[in-house]
DNA sequence: GCCCGACTTGGTAGCGCTACCATACCTGCG
DNA sequence: CGCAGGTATGGTAGCGCTACCAAGTCGGGC
């Protein structure tokens, strides 16, 4: 009950440091953020100041006073999907080092949560913002034009960006993976869809447009439902496509949990893969490469993305905006058994 | 350019707000926080102010005039494992409808990065603290005894909460999952474990007890590896059980992950499955029971146990502490055909 | 010897908000 | 009618830090 202060808990604050070190608060605050402007003797009295006292700086106050927060604002549509999972553990491993924190939003694929995150995170005035995806609503988009922070949009790349990019093209993974299907042999391959995001949408205008440059596309190939993705949705729409096109011999999945439950339902439903049946999936999760048979998928960089977002808004902050602005980190698609016709 | 104010984007303060509404800035600030303490009238007046010009409250001068940040910091040992995703989305979704921030911090399984990102998240004030498992380093638990804030302990149960808790007894749950196998007529039953984690342990201790108990406990029957947990983990270790234990029967594994390698070994090695060998999982993920065959898992309630913590601490801040201090939300062993031996 | 610029250090004045206390007004009681 | 006790509102003084500017020190060029 010490009333050293009127209220905080009786932290050591930057005036006890210089105190101690003897020397102005100023100087302290700047050995901590430029120690190179600082004189080295000084510098050394006021490090063991600041470990004899324990001193940890309120962000609150940094953050009141230099109207800046050392908080990177990174929204997501979904934090269980195991692909921005590793987004954002590449982002987060990226930025344990320096002093920045993570404010992490979930906008649930919906456009109006992200403008609402966004006005939230605004508020806190980030030191840069990772968003996902390049279909912003207008309000989003204008938000985030007039946010004076680096801005990267993730996963995707496109013409036109907000500020900076790094992703891949959804669209030429499709089509890569579908041209493999139909080098392989297969004909009628159906395209398997969940959630249909703006990402799911391109990869099935790849897979169409592989399909036509073939002369195979038909609309009856394509299933597709808002439902989000799960391996079960992935039996599901499997049976679906194959009640209605009984000959189809081969399918896309949007994503490795659809192509996993349709290698399940062949194995059920004695379907050899990939004799009767090819598959392909998207994303590469590691199970793919362990399954029997191994499952055909695309790679995507997912961790690395979220590292190069981090290292170009980093770059960006310290006023070396990097001259590409779009960065793709492109994608490898992987034959494996379940395309490998003989 | 406008030199309104000194530094601050020139967005609206409080005292914008109190002029335009004719009060004073400290009834604007009561409106906001504690609306009933303000007669009708003025609310009207403030909330149309507030409106008008777009005012959003500065979360920094609020943390820091008032020794309280609106975060709740939570600590998970991976970003990535799809339990603590699920939890995550748990807590996220509890907490998007009020007024408070998430702070996650990925503490990599290191008691040490734990200790250290409690730091950074105490030197923030957060109003609550969720912190993974109950076996934090005796530094890390002091610094917890000593926030002055409530803390939550989740995933586990156990004697001797810091604060609360919220989660089940995974020694509980692998030992009924072993015992399930044993009933089933399983006799020579290995464990497979990565990563072991304490929480791991513990599901090995279960698995232990169950075996002791029916006379069956053979130390080489255990097969456990620090590496993370993967698909393609559960193969190896799968692969090197058999080669120790030729006899080998069942595999209890540590997770679900590890028991679909498991699964997708047997399909390449062509050993039935539950007839030659029975397979158990843990958490029983969604494709669990989408595999051929399907899996026995033990079923956690994770996404409830976020939800759960995030109420707990909500009631503790609120000043109703809830009597059950420790909350053990259980889990279910779902029986499935992998070890459905006739 | 003097002035100029580069470098180091410090003082002052807030950043935008809320805790604390004071004040004004009202109600009901003796 | 006066006064305690409650309720609604406001003023003042910071929270802990940094932007801005001022001042002091030093060396080098004329």
């Amino acid at each position: 009950m010490r009333p050293r202060t009127r209220r905080g808990g009786g932290r050591p604050t930057i005036s006890d440091v210089a105190r101690l070190a003897g020397v102005g608060a100023i100087t302290v605050s700047r050995a901590l953020r430029e120690p190179e402007r600082v004189s080295e003797s000084l510098r050394g009295q006021i490090e063991r100041a600041v470990t004899e006292l324990g001193y940890v700086p309120d962000p609150n106050a940094r953050a009141l006073a230099s109207a800046r927060a050392e908080v990177f604002g990174v929204l997501v549509p979904s934090l269980t999907n195991s692909v921005f999972a590793e987004v954002v553990r590449g982002i987060y491993d990226s930025l344990s080092d320096g002093p920045f924190r993570v404010q992490l939003g979930n906008t649930h694929y919906s456009g109006l949560e992200e403008e609402r995150l966004l006005q939230v995170f605004l508020s806190q005035r980030p030191a840069a913002l990772i968003v996902s995806g390049i279909d912003q609503t207008k309000t989003a988009r204008s938000l985030l034009e007039k946010a004076d922070c680096p801005v990267v949009q993730i996963m995707e790349t496109g013409p036109d960006p907000i500020d900076m990019m790094v992703g891949f093209s959804h669209f030429d993974g499709g089509r890569e993976a579908t041209a493999n299907m139909i080098t392989a042999g297969y004909r009628r391959i159906g395209f398997l869809g969940a959630r249909m995001d703006p990402r799911s949408q391109r990869r099935l205008a790849g897979y169409r447009a592989a399909m036509e440059a073939a002369g195979l596309y038909d609309p009856r190939l394509v299933n597709t439902t808002p439902v989000p993705s799960s391996v079960s949705l992935g039996r599901d729409l499997f049976r679906d496509a194959l009640a209605k096109v009984p000959t189809l011999d081969a399918v896309f999945c949007n994503n490795d949990d659809l192509a996993l439950g349709v290698l399940f339902e062949c194995h059920r439903a004695s379907i050899e893969v990939p004799q009767q049946i090819g598959i392909t999936g998207f994303n590469d999760l590691d199970m793919m490469q362990v399954a029997f048979p191994s499952v055909t998928s695309v790679t995507t960089h997912r961790y690395e993305i979220g590292c190069q977002a981090v290292a170009m808004a980093c770059a960006a902050i310290a006023g070396e905006r990097p001259e590409q602005r779009v960065v793709d980190l492109g994608f490898d698609l992987k034959l494996r058994e379940s395309t490998a016709r003989r």
